[in-house]
RNA sequence: GCCGGGUUACCCUAGCCUGGUAGGGGGCAGGCCUGCUAAGCCUGUGGCCAGAUCGGCCUCGCGGGUUCAAAUCCCGCACCCGGCGCCA
């Protein structure tokens, strides 16, 4: 059982309402009777792509850039000082913010006069409590859904009236929709370069040498395979008395070849955005051995001194700019960025042979050691007497446990039939996501056994295993609860739970949705037989 | 921005065109049958209500509509997946 149940949670908002179910919903979460544990061996595992911008950053610091944290609401009016009349087919891509507008509770003269025209006498008191209203509207303490009854109050009129007057008179209350800005979320670092290079270039000491690996935002219709709306960017930029476009090159190696990069490709790009020189934009390609193409990872040039003067920006400025994404694509080998960034939402649950093996437990196991004791006794002596034939009756277990003597026979009663059936001493295998019960020898005319004796990964657990492990709880269980006698027959399998066993809801999820198959089946055939006296 | 496909119970899926009891498979649970097995057979398996062994209602992403009747037709919305375009 879970310890929340949604259904019922919600159940109860719609009955008794959010307030009351909320304040009573702390004692719906159930104390933990231990501690955390925080300092456990197994570490964190970290996200590769804050991996990758911690690794960015420290190649920037030991190159000798200094670290800053650009403005990431940007005014469109940046874009235009800086594109140019590139600037639109830029802002197209730009998000811009937008707010909902704080609702006007100002009671001037003309809205009361407003009000009077609707035939409501307004008097001191009455001015003095609409204007609690509204105040009270704005900080949240009244819903929108009360605000016609506590103004129809406040103004001593029906519902009706004060239903005019919000919709004639304040329409503003009714219809609160989000108005637009022209604040703009950063698509570029270089947005806020400008901002921040104008802010220094008078009290920082040339070469001026900056960086920043940080999100910018771009409006696309659908995250696909190579976009996402939020991406970061491992930007920097260089202002100096001098520069030359090489050094974008210098510094794109000096970046990546310590993260094992070997492989550029340094293209002049045939249109220059407007925000550079003309002709001094540059792309860098690295080769992905994986997928075996080059991969434009990196963008840099000189940045237009047209745009320069608009800042009153009075040195050059070269700015290197690398897609992280991009990049953590190449180095992990991933052909989908949502898989990397998002595998959460995106990753499909994949579980490999070794961790289906890992997800197969028994349902039923002696916890004592004497309990185990007679599990191994069981699975010894039957395995020792598998061929003798019925009817056969063999001690495997005497002794004393908690003061009674206890007592187990393996048995077969049926004449002519062994004591064990042919399918005992079966393996469970994991072969392909599928979980296959095998014996590991005979059998040879099947295929599937064959091929799973071959390929699959065979795990340690016999079918009896799980059937001695389920006798020798049994057997615990009567101890327990004083009774005389225990009896396991089993006889066909035809599941898991049928060898005592079973699969984690993770694995189980995993096999059905791939389509893939648990297949134990097979006859084992023994009797354990436990007589408990004293 | 344009165009197309999708969302069915724990998982996978059929049904939609042509409206009429939501079918199959897997998993799980129970039963039958089974002694050399790897696909035998049957039953059950969403929620709610019900003095409740009868039974009734709801449920096919969400919300409306049409209809005697809607998973199915129409409208709106959300989310997911493709293709084109734009980009990095």
């Amino acid at each position: 059982m879970s310890p929340l149940n949604p259904h019922e949670i919600l159940k109860k908002v719609e009955k008794e309402g959010f307030e009351k179910a909320w304040k009573e919903s702390s004692s719906l979460i159930p104390r933990a009777s231990k501690r955390l544990t925080l300092h456990s061996e197994r570490r964190g595992e970290p996200h590769p792509i804050y991996e990758l911008i911690q690794k960015l950053r420290n190649r920037f610091l030991s190159l000798g850039f200094d670290e800053v944290f650009n403005p990431v609401i940007v005014d469109e009016n940046e874009i235009y000082r800086q594109y140019g009349p590139e600037a639109p087919i830029i802002l197209d891509r730009c998000y811009y913010l937008a707010a909902l507008p704080r609702p006007d509770i100002g009671l001037s003269k003309s809205k009361c006069e407003e009000i009077e025209k609707l035939g409501v006498k307004l008097t001191d008191s009455k001015i003095l409590a609409l204007k609690g209203v509204f105040r009270d509207y704005k900080k949240g303490k009244i819903e929108s859904d009360d605000l016609i009854e506590e103004i129809a109050e406040a103004l001593d009129v029906s519902d009706d009236v004060a239903t005019r007057v919000v919709s004639q008179v304040f329409p503003e209350f009714s219809s609160l929709r989000p108005k637009p800005s022209k604040l703009t979320l950063r698509s570029h670092m270089t947005s806020s370069w400008f901002l921040t290079l104008q802010a220094l270039q008078h009290i920082a000491d040339l070469p001026l040498k900056l960086f920043s690996v940080d999100v910018r935002f771009r409006r696309e219709q659908r995250e696909d395979p190579t976009h996402l709306r939020v991406h970061h960017s491992a930007s920097c930029v260089v202002m100096d008395d001098e520069l030359n476009i090489e050094e974008g090159e210098r510094i794109t190696r000096a970046l990546l070849e310590p993260l094992g990069l070997r492989n550029f490709r340094f293209v002049k790009r045939k249109v220059t955005s407007k925000y550079y020189a003309y002709g001094m934009e540059y792309e860098g390609f690295v080769y992905n051995p994986s997928s075996g193409e080059w991969v434009e990872i990196v963008d840099y040039g000189i940045y237009n001194p047209i745009s320069l003067a608009r800042y009153g920006l009075e040195y050059p400025v070269l700015n290197v700019g690398l897609g992280v994404e991009r990049l953590a694509m190449v180095l992990y080998g991933e052909s989908d960025v949502r898989r990397l960034v998002y595998p959460q939402f995106y990753k499909e649950l994949f579980l490999t042979d070794q961790k289906i093996a890992e997800a197969l437990r028994f349902r039923e196991e002696p916890v004592t050691e004497e309990g185990r004791r007679i599990r191994d006794a069981i699975i010894r002596e039957a395995l020792k007497h598998k061929n003798s034939v019925g009817p056969c009756r063999f001690l495997v277990y005497d002794g004393e446990i908690l003061g009674k003597r206890v007592k187990i026979y393996i048995y077969e009663d049926e004449e002519g039939a062994s004591l064990l059936g042919a399918a005992a001493e079966n393996r469970i295998f994991v072969y392909d996501g599928n979980v296959i019960g095998a014996p590991l020898k005979g059998m040879d005319d099947s295929p599937l056994v064959r091929e799973t004796r071959e390929k699959g990964l065979c795990t340690d657990i016999k079918y009896l295993d799980g059937v001695a492990s389920y006798a020798a709880a049994k057997i615990e269980e009567a101890l327990r609860k004083g009774l005389k006698a225990v009896n396991v027959r089993i006889k066909m399998v035809k599941r898991l739970s049928d060898v005592n066993l079973e699969l984690s809801k993770k694995a189980r999820r995993f096999i059905t949705s791939r389509k893939k198959r648990i297949m134990v089946s097979g006859p084992v055939f023994l009797g354990i037989h436990a007589e408990i006296s004293g």
